[in-house]
DNA sequence: TTCTTACTGATTTTT
DNA sequence: TCAGTAAGAA
């Protein structure tokens, strides 16, 4: 049967174990030798370097199978952690179809966070908690610590609270406790970082209460500190498996080394060249010394790839190559060679937009010469959110179906989140946070002053928020619509929570009587904005998802780690997402607009990480190209409207970096279709892409261009040669009339070195580039 | 207290 | 550009 090293059995591997292990293990043969290979080597360390597209899951999964047959764990024994409660989901479901059954028997398959919840829970005492403490996410951690700063007299607005959160998030990241920030670091938030930091932890223990960090940081703190603790458990998880290793941050990093330091078997599987979250704190170097941190470690690569095409393989290899101190890996595949990569430019976003829906819609056709085209075998991966827009408004304009992925979590939603701050309230009075969140949601004429009253009542009497409203009524210490509205919400409160204890009605019906009686839902009912709608539907999800859990208590228990945006809108849509988003997705035909030097590599990840931070967005180029399994087209604009002001970019480095053995070129037919009324003579293509950009002198793409072979699509129409004069910005000079492209007729009434402030007489005020504008008097008509 | 208007400042976001 | 917030007006 299977091949492993029979010196390494354990001692008690049973007679039992032996007559599972002798079980067929048909999951084998549809390995390729190094999945098998990572498959088989069950014990030790073992990192599985593994490619974009190399079967990791598939590798990930027969392992856990195999374990399981060949009786080396059972599935308590086996500790599985992912990053996202999606992989995890379809982790599961995956061995499940394996071994033809379900795998609930798997209570340590889950993410970091879902299962160091569940280990804090058991030990919560050892850190100074109760096993009921609640989860806050990011809201509710900036609300308390800007009533922190509040009471420090910090001014937010120079020193917001947000950039606070940021700072100790970090820290949290990097396993630092407030005792524990070195003191380079401690300068941060004019030296006060450690201080508030400090005081955020006071906060957090008195309201029995942990953030996302928190989660991960006590367990690790018990483990460091309770070794019987950290034994028990070293003993029991016999192995150890890691998805997206090259993600962890320090804290996952020391847990995953605490736990794994008994039967050592631990696997890692990653890709180093698909870190893309360091500024969230991931560590590249994780993987890239795991065979320090694990002595006699087994390294296995996947490089077969059975995604993409050779050429779409060769541009991202080729792309990737740019980095130092990678792991190395070369990826292959036996499929056909395919189209090449397609690189297009364009005059603007719009313009880059409206020819990518065209593109779809004749992928669609199938008018490309290509295989037809679904949408939803299409995606367009973009690097900043704020791209979407030019696609959206285009595809709603020639009502192509679309659907952006991302966005805003389901249970991150501001209606989602008062009504659960209302259920938690009901659950547990003394959560101060969800009373301060909703006492004047909806409006109940508590204002500032109403609420600092209560407030004041209850640190006097160290009672919570909801009791301290109680005495405050009791006291009359408020009147008018206040005084009643408050007592009707008290009151309420009072009435659902003995409601729950008595179990007169459902869990779900109690929600809806919640959000009824509170006036919650009415308040969206009356709300006359466009997303008033969609929000009341939302809450009505909400209660449909209650149906899942036992009890409210159970619900709230669990939602803030395991709700997701998980609404698989039927139809075919063609998807639009960031390149973050798409990590681990696969689409056969893949769009990746905005590839502008200062976007894309991003200027500000430049900024602030320098060459490590290009690297990381290489690795986001990498992680681009390799979603696309057979048709991948690289778009870039020469002008882009960012917040408002347009600037005009150069194309980006990593365009440079495409061998141009596999690349087309394309000519985009704007340039001569006269979408804005630009004509020029088809021979002059090289003329007008230097134009587009302002000068593009980049050598990688004279070269790509200067290979293309490719005619100009649309012939020119008119006559009318309009010449982009490059070197007139001495002509720009106060009250001169001008003519812009695209705004069409101003005049100057400001410079700025080359930037001119224009009065445009229909576009209003802009700030424009000199080299787009040209003396009213050279417009040749 | 709440509604309105002016201002500011802005990637990526698994939990 | 535009969203989210902060100070002023009803």
């Amino acid at each position: 049967m299977s091949s492993y090293d029979n010196t390494h059995k354990p001692a008690e591997f049973s007679l039992s174990a032996q007559a599972i292990a002798a079980r067929p293990s048909p999951y084998l043969d549809q390995l390729n030798p190094a999945q098998r290979a990572a498959v088989e080597a069950l014990d030790g360390p073992v990192l599985m370097l593994a490619g974009a597209g190399t079967g990791k899951t598939k590798a990930l999964t027969c392992r856990i199978a195999h374990l399981l047959t060949t009786g080396r764990a059972r599935p308590h024994e086996i500790l599985s952690v992912t990053f996202t409660n999606k992989a995890a989901r379809e982790m599961k479901g995956r061995v499940a179809e394996l071994l033809g059954q379900s795998v609930e028997g798997m209570p340590w398959m889950g993410t970091f966070h879902s299962i160091c919840v569940k280990l804090l829970r058991r030990h919560a005492e050892l850190v100074g908690l109760k096993s009921s403490f609640t989860i806050l996410d990011t809201d509710d951690q900036i609300r308390l610590l800007k009533q922190l700063l509040v009471a420090s007299d910090v001014d937010d607005k120079r020193w917001p609270a947000r950039q606070l959160a940021g700072i100790i998030d970090q820290w949290k990241n990097r396993a630092w406790g407030p005792e524990n920030v070195p003191a380079a670091e401690a300068g941060a938030f004019n030296n006060r970082a450690t201080e508030f930091y400090a005081a955020y932890q006071e906060r957090l223990k008195a309201l029995n209460a942990v953030d996302f960090g928190d989660l991960l940081l006590h367990v690790v703190k018990i483990f460091q500190t309770q070794p019987d603790v950290l034994q028990q458990y070293q003993q029991w998880f016999k192995y150890i498996l890691v998805d997206e290793y090259q993600d962890t941050n320090v804290a996952q990093y020391l847990w995953l080394r605490l736990l794994a330091g008994g039967h050592k078997n631990i696997c890692c599987v990653g890709d180093d060249d698909q870190s893309i979250y360091g500024w969230r704190g991931a560590e590249v170097g994780n993987i890239l010394k795991f065979e320090k941190d694990f002595v006699g470690a087994k390294i296995v690569r996947l490089e077969q790839n059975y995604r993409s095409t050779p050429h779409i393989l060769a541009a991202a290899s080729a792309v990737i190559s740019g980095n130092t101190g990678r792991l190395g890996k070369e990826l292959w595949t036996d499929l056909d060679e395919g189209e090449k990569l397609r690189l297009i430019g364009h005059w603007d976003a719009e313009e880059e937009a409206r020819w990518i829906g065209d593109e779809i819609e004749a992928l669609q056709q199938g008018s490309r010469g290509l295989d037809k085209f679904s949408p939803d075998q299409m995606a367009i991966l973009v690097r900043a959110s704020h791209q979407m827009r030019a696609f959206e408004d285009r595809f709603l304009t020639i009502g192509l179906p679309y659907r952006v992925i991302g966005g805003p979590r389901f249970y991150e939603r501001m209606e989602i989140r008062d009504a659960m701050a209302y259920f938690r309230l009901v659950c547990s009075p003394s959560d101060d946070l969800a009373f301060e969140r909703i006492v004047n949601t909806p409006k109940r004429g508590l204002g500032d002053k109403a609420q600092q009253k209560i407030q004041s009542m209850a640190r006097q009497e160290g009672i919570a928020l909801t009791e301290g409203a109680r005495l405050l009524l009791e006291a009359k210490g408020l009147s008018g619509k206040g005084a009643l509205e408050l007592g009707r919400l008290v009151d309420g409160l009072g009435r659902w929570r003995k409601a729950m204890q008595d179990q007169s009605i459902s869990h779900q019906e109690l929600a809806e009587v919640i959000l009824d009686e509170s006036g919650y839902t009415e308040m969206w009912q009356n709300d006359k904005t466009p997303e008033a709608a969609g929000r009341l539907e939302n809450l009505k999800e909400l209660v449909k998802a209650l149906d899942q859990f036992e009890n409210l208590q159970g619900f709230l228990e669990h939602v803030s780690l395991v709700m997701d945006n998980e609404r698989d809108e039927a139809g075919e849509k063609v998807s639009i997402m960031t390149l973050h988003a798409a990590k681990g997705l696969e689409f056969p035909a893949v769009f990746l607009p905005g590839w502008e030097d200062g976007l894309f590599p991003s200027q500000r990840s430049m900024d602030e990480t320098g060459q490590r931070g290009l690297e990381e967005e290489r690795r986001l180029a990498y992680v681009g190209i390799t979603r696309a399994e057979r048709l991948c087209t690289i778009c870039f604009a020469g002008n882009r409207r960012i917040f408002g002001q347009w600037q005009s970019s150069m194309p980006s480095r990593f365009i440079d970096e495409l061998p141009a053995d596999h690349v087309d070129v394309l000519t985009p037919p704007g340039l001569y279709g006269g979408a804005y009324g630009m004509q020029s003579e088809a021979s002059n293509l090289a003329v007008d892409m230097e134009n587009i950009g302002g000068g593009y002198a980049s050598p990688g793409w004279k070269r790509l261009q200067s290979q293309s072979a490719e005619p100009p699509i649309s012939q020119p129409r008119e006559s009318a040669h309009m010449t982009i004069d490059a070197v007139a910005v001495s002509s720009f000079t106060i009250g001169v009339r001008v003519f812009h492209q695209k705004f069409g007729y101003g005049s100057v009434s400001e410079t700025e070195g080359d930037k001119l402030t224009i009065a445009f007489e229909k576009a209003g005020v802009k700030k424009v580039v000199s080299r787009f504008v040209i003396l009213a008097d050279d417009v040749p008509f």
